[in-house]
DNA sequence: ATTGCTTCCTGAGCGC
DNA sequence: TGCGCTCAGGAAGCAA
């Protein structure tokens, strides 16, 4: 469910809370959920330190030098409560503070975790991701150096984790209509100004994103439950009807739906 | 190596 | 009301 600007909101959100909390314990609730990679009691990773963002990756690091790595997938959900007095629907772990606050991990289809390694550890799924879409290092000369041996529609390759890191389907959707472009254009037929236009857009729209505390469709919800505002300013995923008059069209791409508008991406 | 299809899982929404 | 079908902000794991 959530993209880069969800998991960004979330993360602002924790930095907010938990920063300083002494970690008591972890309850599971569903099998699959919590992957201790450590070799370490949990009751020993003392307290929170930071709290940073990977792509859609959540990195909670701990003053053990223990780090939480979170993906929340389709439909997970962190929520900080003050006391332990909510039962979420889908309740898969908990994480349980000194001074008695929760951290709940709810997620619907059990597409997401919570992998703890040590802070030397090497996580091969982290070392495989491609730059942050909002770091520096995905630039115009970067996207644009990959795109050239590329043969795959540019819609898929922004999809790729590996080329670049936190966008997914509503975002590469809106970034593609706003820089006018199709996205079943393949990749290596974009020229350097068409993939400035991709980059300088992507960063755009994720701040704005970020500005309005994400989007929320049906599940995300930042770590209060509240949703966010950027649904307000999509102009193609999910919508029927271009701004121009055109309906808008509806196609799969490599098993997900794009959006997109014929008359205006091409 | 790159690509795209299938799969994991649960629930919402729709037509009948 | 209820059944069956399709769809969903993701990404491993395959096979070609």
């Amino acid at each position: 469910m959530p993209e880069l600007p969800e998991v960004q909101t979330i993360v602002n959100g924790l930095k907010d809370k938990i920063i300083g909390k002494e970690i008591i314990g972890i309850d599971e609730f569903r099998n699959n959920t919590v992957h201790n990679k450590t070799g370490r009691k949990i009751s020993e990773f003392g307290k929170i330190k930071n709290i940073n963002r990977i792509g859609k990756y959540i990195i909670i690091s701990t003053s053990s030098d223990i780090k939480l790595v979170v993906h929340l997938r389709m439909t997970g959900k962190l929520i900080f409560k003050e006391n332990a007095n909510i039962n979420p629907a889908h309740l898969r772990a908990q994480f349980n503070f000194q001074d008695g606050s929760v951290l709940y991990f709810d997620d619907t289809r059990n597409f997401g975790f919570v992998n703890i390694y040590k802070k030397t550890q090497s996580v091969d799924y982290l070392r495989k991701l491609g730059p942050d879409a909002l770091s520096c290092k995905f630039s115009e000369e970067y996207l644009n150096n990959v795109i050239q041996k590329r043969k795959a529609p540019i819609k898929n390759l922004l999809l790729n984790q590996s080329v670049v890191a936190g966008l997914g389907n509503i975002y590469v959707a809106e970034i593609l209509y706003r820089a006018k472009l199709s996205p079943m254009r393949k990749s290596y037929k974009l020229n350097f100004e068409e993939v400035q236009r991709i980059v300088e857009i992507t960063k755009k729209v994720l701040k704005k994103a970020i500005k309005h505390n994400g989007t929320t469709i049906s599940d995300y919800r930042n770590i209060d439950e509240k949703s966010g505002e950027f649904q307000n300013f999509l102009r193609i995923y999910g919508k029927l009807k271009c701004s121009c008059g055109e309906d808008v069209n509806k196609v799969k791409q490599a098993g997900r739906t794009t959006y997109f508008c014929p008359q205006c991406q091409t």
